[in-house]
DNA sequence: TTGATTTATTGGAACGTTCCATTTATAGGG
DNA sequence: CCCTATAAATGGAACGTTCCAATAAATCAA
């Protein structure tokens, strides 16, 4: 039962009384062995407690079957989720997807993305951190390694992505807002080094033309995409001469925070100040008051973006066509109380 | 710049003029090489677009730099912080974690182990998934591959585990409830299943022993460890003839569904009804109103996992001791009113 | 100079698989 | 009975590293 020097199909032959080759074929479950043989080889396999090594096996076969998922923010719940639809669909394609967590740091991630393709994936979905460089994927693109962007995107790369329509959810949510009654809009959190922020801000930008909001109504508060991030910005945004009565954040943690920052001033949202979230995390229901958000089907990408992984794979080709996720708006309490009941109809 | 096949030790040999020992030697660090050599060689790696191949280095080599964590729910932020915890460890001792996912499925968990044996890991450190059968680590732990549980741990096995002291959290947690004056006390959601439940609502039911709650007055409703298995706890406990006045959760998630079917009831955490969660998830903090939990340090448990895990790889041993962490209670709002306040005291 | 010592470099034999080209066994056709 | 066809099993040469033992070159002591 126990092997000291762990076993290899040398010793499977030796016990089954076969030669290496015979164990080799049964472990790929080929058609050319003999049902009995095939049954003798596996008891043996079993008896001298048999790890298959897929490093050795690597080395003669095309390629592996690992893929790697490369994460910015493993601890954003956000994240989680992406990962969690893309390992749906890789566990029924038989592939085994490897998490590394980058948090955020380019560093980190250049280390993280060598040690996967030192360990020979055979492809990548990778989140990438903030401030990556352009130069971070020539590499791994020169090896013919299939990268796929999840989420976010890179500014000048022909690396295929996977994202929602950050531009046209911002476009909703906002024009969401206008129709409320806000005129004095403002844009939370994040910063223009992510394309994601510059996508989302364009959306805002371009409904605050369409319904002619007067520039000097727009107000643009960067910040950590964070809880803490969304607390401050409420707090710039409070204390100009004008304030804005409502808020588009860049996501759902910012939304978060500026609740909560509300809250602490003694303010509700929804009724004092309308707070849109983006992404609409699991939480975004659960809070109080609910959260208005712009739904992305974060899942929905992850499984998308694991498809278009296995197909490049399958085609050997490292590229594809971007995808971009329909989004919408689901309207909660945070954005203020339903126009339609305070009319006072029936029903 | 852009090579085809692959590049090779032999190729970088090739084009620096030297043989592939002394690039071997380069690659490792080796101070036997001449610098101006190592210069003239890592120059050739750079042109030739090499990548190392670990698999085949491991095939001499005694084990590889990888450790797999593998993760029973990655959605659940509190996991994602102990994988955060670990990343710490291993980044600094230059070793890169792969996370894998088990969804809390044992049969996926199986896929999952397989897989990282086959990958050669140098160590597993798991947070089982429910419902994982005794039998399940005995090939690995054959293997001489040193495994460690970190937050869960198995009911009758050798293998080391970190976790918390979940007894103890649970009887200051429930201390906490009785001083505040409570007398009927409900255990919400969990099941025996799980040895962290079996702890848990042991340390609860001792601390009612030691106030003398007389047994019926204590409710236990078993549930999922979700937002939606606490509010079916609560509903559940409110339907009896003479319901609790303050729960202890499993976790957190359930303290948020408790508070969440609370306030759908028009009741308020904190004044109507106490909660306590378990686990004290950021979230917590910034819950309204704010969480009561015990805190029991995540991230420094998942430190801790990850250098027991290095010890015993370098000790080339499969045994350590188990770790009990230290937690403390936080008092927030949802366990009701400070009484300091109340009896109108100065500062 | 010579031999001993140190410093750099190198071939070659593993490591555990896969896969091609063979070999061996089994059956069928005439 | 031989020849061919099919089925089943096999040996050996890769694959890309590491590491040992050996060599080559440089340095030193005498």
């Amino acid at each position: 039962m126990a092997s000291r020097a762990k076993a290899t199909i040398l010793d499977i032959a030796r016990e089954a009384g076969v030669s290496k080759s015979t164990v080799s074929l049964v472990l790929q479950g080929s058609g050319l062995i003999r049902p009995e043989t095939a049954v003798k080889v596996r008891k043996a396999i079993e008896d001298v407690g048999y790890v298959y090594n897929r490093g050795a096996a690597n080395l003669r076969k095309a390629h592996s079957n690992v893929i790697g998922m490369v994460i910015n923010d493993l601890t954003n719940p956000f994240f989680a989720e992406l990962a969690v639809g893309m390992e749906r669909v890789f566990q029924a394609a038989g592939v085994v997807p490897f998490i590394a967590n980058t948090a955020e740091n380019p560093v980190r991630q250049e280390e993280v993305l060598k040690s996967m393709m030192e360990q020979g994936v055979a492809g990548l979905i990778v989140s990438p951190a903030r401030g990556t460089t352009p130069g971070a994927f020539r590499r791994i693109e020169a090896a013919g390694v299939p990268v796929v962007f999840a989420m976010r995107r890179l500014p000048e790369s022909r690396i295929p992505a996977i994202a929602p329509d950050n531009h046209r959810g911002a476009c909703l949510a906002t024009e969401h807002l206008i129709r409320k009654g806000h005129r004095r809009l403002a844009f939370f959190g994040g910063s223009p080094d992510l394309v994601v922020y510059q996508e989302r801000l364009g959306g805002f930008l371009e409904a605050c033309e369409a319904f002619a909001i007067p520039v000097a109504d727009r107000t643009i508060v960067e910040g950590e995409t964070s809880r803490k991030g969304g607390m401050a910005c409420l707090e710039t945004a409070l204390a100009i001469s004008e304030p804005p009565t409502a808020a588009l954040c860049f996501n759902d943690a910012v939304a978060f925070g500026v609740m909560l920052a509300l809250r602490k001033r003694g303010l509700e949202a929804g009724t004092d100040f309308a707070v849109v979230g983006f992404d609409d995390v699991a939480e975004a229901e659960h809070y109080s008051p609910a959260l208005t958000s712009v739904a992305v089907d974060t899942a929905g990408l992850g499984e998308r973006a694991a498809h278009v992984m296995l197909k490049m794979i399958q085609s050997r080709t490292t590229r594809a066509e971007d995808h971009i996720g329909a989004v919408s708006l689901v309207v909660r309490e945070s954005s203020g109380p339903d126009r339609g009941k305070q009319v006072g109809d029936a029903a």
